[in-house]
RNA sequence: CGCGGGAUAGAGCAGUCUGGUAGCUCGUCGGGCUCAUAACCCGAAGGUCGUUGGUUCAAAUCCUUCUCCCGCAACCA
């Protein structure tokens, strides 16, 4: 079916840290390209965004910092409102929940639903935490877990089994804001009767949208298959939209029952008048991206809401979801500071936006987890970007110049292979627009990149800088067809890499172009005249790879060390009990390596007594050679153990530092081995 | 038997649902070209698709066994 026009949403970041290479990767890249993809094509189109602003996390992240939520949604709205805009994310808005308009759009929502009796009420008993005097989300109860007995469960999850729990199941809960045991209380919340729906969504995904991706389909199914339940839509909690009812003070809509909403808010912000012709209307078509983990969210709960609302709000077409881009083979973590910041790469490689976005969707985790990391992106943007596609296009420009003073020359008559050049870009064009319609990125830019290849096989083919000098009309022929293809590269690769795009068209000082244009052999008129030849993309050395990489590691560091924190001290010993440990000093006089073992070392200790073996786990922190010579402190008196096959007698003293690295505690002068410590 | 993820050419990935001669990019080697950011072009080498058994005319693909790797955990006297 044709429509009219295209509303893509993209899921909503959440204000309290900056914007990733994951969340770009997986969301924010792909719509973008969809975007001015569907723009080119001279179709309507809308690209909503804006910033989730709303619950407990940004609370506690507040109390953490002593100041308001409203204080944190600002300081992160506007990085992160700045840095999409660095890297050329083309919002038509970019707006965020705590607005005006969005308040009362989701409040209006929330009555509308509660009017026509589309909650449920239920009165629930919640655990309380008396000291923080707020209802505890799920998350932020801790306990045993009553399965496995690991004794730091969440409420909602034990990640030590996997078992998925209630808060109040778990033994000693405990509340992860202020440390006090929580209270049952009883408090009223409105549900979402998600099965009453289940019907209407199992035909609308399993039958209609057979098409999705095989991970958005599966997990849908796998939900509308273990059968849905009625979902809480409110909490206790005071930051966020009000429930608008009497008798609901202190509660708020949950932020993911509000966070939906902000897409429709936010298409209202900027057609005040129209919106409703983007969300009712039957000839529009809606794209909602997103990242793996908001599946559920977006096929089923936000479909539910839409339908009980009625009033013909329109499903979402289709639902993008891409799985997780991890970093240098970890995971990607805010608190662990594990991340590449998209406002600090925008700061280090200034004017290469062009550089993250091409490895972004290069490498997208489209089917599976994949992985980023420097060398791999140095490496694409030297061997691909520069070699292949800079290299092709300034080889073009700089022989235009050479031969014909910038002006593009008249061909002649075409050969096979010129033609056979003009065949390939519209099939490689044909190929690519159909994988842009079908959300596969990363081949579609495989396809545009083709366009590169194919020139500089052509071009070496016609060899013009041999032709000049026996057949000058040739080579007219020839670089007249090259200039089509750069041309034609510089509208195909736009919508991937809108920064070079402009400049290239500048260069070549194209006006106007529409999607349809690429493979014309005619899209820069002979006669016309172009700029100077400039470089799209400079090669990038190994020192600024090697800074990222340290800023990483540098990171974690930093991280581990402020994140520590001192064990707590333990239960009281007497002096008697203490007298009973024999610590004595010694010299290592040998060292190695424990086979299998990463951490073990064998260390064989001069303790004036004749000697003996000590196994220690210090070989992340110390190698063998460094040891031998050393004193250091041991307890004499321990009963002697086997690890890893190799007897240990005794036990060197250590002390473990915040990021992990062990130092060995040793006499402040040299003393006597054997030496007893008192 | 701790939990989870993974294993396809030197590296990174696709292909696995819907079995039918194993594919892409980078890298390597050899040759060519010299217009071009030592870039480009041609060619080649390189994989028993981790292992075992099974189903089948046919298995990277379906079922089964085991192994190894990465996180976390454990260990770290």
């Amino acid at each position: 079916m044709e429509h009219k026009r295209t509303l893509i949403t993209t899921a909503l970041p959440y204000t309290n840290g900056p914007v990733h290479i994951g969340h770009l990767a997986g969301v924010y890249v792909p719509a973008d390209i969809y975007a001015r993809y569907l723009r080119l094509n001279g179709r309507e189109v809308a690209l909503i965004g804006g910033s989730d602003e709303h619950g407990v996390p940004i609370t506690l992240k507040a109390r953490k910092e002593g100041v308001t939520p409203q204080d944190i949604v600002d300081r992160y709205h506007k990085l992160i409102k700045e840095s999409f805009q660095g890297l050329g994310i083309s919002f038509d808005v970019y707006s965020r929940t705590t607005s005006d308009i969005h308040h009362k759009t989701a409040s209006e929502f929330f009555r509308h639903l509660y009017d026509k009796g589309e909650f449920i009420e239920k009165e629930s008993m919640q655990l309380f935490d008396p000291e923080a005097g707020q209802f505890l989300a799920d998350r932020y109860v801790t306990g045993e877990c009553p399965h496995c007995h690991n004794p730091r469960a969440y409420g909602d999850q034990c990640e030590a089994c996997g078992t998925a729990l209630a808060a109040t199941e778990l033994i000693n809960p405990k509340s992860a804001i202020s440390g006090a045991v929580p209270e049952l209380r009883p408090t009223r919340h409105w549900y979402l009767p998600l099965d009453r729906w289940e019907p209407t969504l199992r035909h609308w995904i399993l039958d209609e949208h057979q098409e999705w991706r095989p991970n958005v389909y599966g997990q849908c199914k796998s939900w509308l298959d273990m059968g849905l339940q009625p979902r809480a839509v409110s909490r206790d909690l005071s930051w966020g939209v009000p429930v608008p009812v009497e008798g609901a003070e202190g509660k708020v809509l949950y932020v993911w029952f509000d966070a939906p909403i902000g897409y429709i808010s936010n298409t209202k912000e900027i057609f005040p008048d129209t919106w409703e012709q983007w969300w009712k209307s039957p000839e529009t078509r809606i794209v909602n991206f997103i990242g793996k983990d908001n599946i559920v969210f977006h096929c089923i709960v936000f479909p539910a809401m839409l339908s009980a609302y009625g009033d013909g709000f329109q499903l979402p077409d289709n639902v993008p979801a891409n799985e997780f881009l991890n970093l240098e083979g970890d995971k990607i973590s805010t608190s662990r500071n594990w991340a590449v910041w998209l406002h600090e790469y925008l700061a280090d490689f200034p004017g290469k936006q062009d550089v993250l976005r091409y490895v972004l969707t290069a490498n997208a985790p489209e089917t599976k987890d994949n992985d980023f990391t420097w060398r791999d992106f140095q490496s694409r943007n030297n061997s691909e970007l520069v070699a292949i596609l800079g290299n092709y296009v300034n080889r073009v420009l700089v022989l235009t110049h050479k031969y014909y003073g910038g002006t593009v020359p008249a061909p002649g008559e075409f050969t096979q292979a010129d033609l056979a050049a003009f065949a390939e870009v519209e099939s490689l064009t044909r190929s690519l627009s159909d994988k842009l319609e079908n959300f596969h990125f990363r081949d579609a830019l495989r396809d545009a990149m083709g366009i590169a290849r194919l020139g500089n096989r052509y071009l070496q083919e016609t060899e013009p800088w041999k032709t000049v000098k026996t057949d000058p009309d040739r080579v007219a022929t020839v670089m007249y067809v090259n200039l089509q293809l750069v041309a034609s590269l510089a509208i195909a690769l736009d919508p991937f890499m809108p920064f070079m795009g402009e400049k290239l068209r500048g260069i070549l000082s194209l006006e106007q172009m529409r999607w349809s244009d690429i493979g014309r052999r005619d899209i820069i008129a002979s006669g016309h005249t172009i700029g100077q030849p400039e470089l799209l993309f400079d090669k990038i050395d190994d020192e600024a790879i090697q800074a990222q990489l340290d800023k990483l590691e540098q990171a974690k560091r930093t991280n581990a060390i402020e994140n520590f924190k001192p064990a707590p001290q333990q239960a009281p010993v007497s002096i008697d009990a203490f007298g009973a440990i024999d610590l004595r000093v010694g010299t290592i006089t040998a060292c190695e390596a424990v086979k299998k073992s990463d951490k073990l070392l064998k260390l064989t200790v001069d303790d004036g007594m004749g000697g003996r073996t000590i196994v220690s786990g210090i070989a992340k922190s110390y190698t063998p050679a460094e040891l031998v010579g050393r004193q250091v402190v041991f307890v004499a008196n321990l009963p002697t153990v086997k690890l890893r096959g190799v007897e240990s007698q005794g036990m060197v003293l250590c002390a473990t530092n915040a990021d992990g690295s062990i130092v060995l505690t040793a006499p402040a002068a040299v003393a006597t081995n054997g030496a007893q410590i008192k």
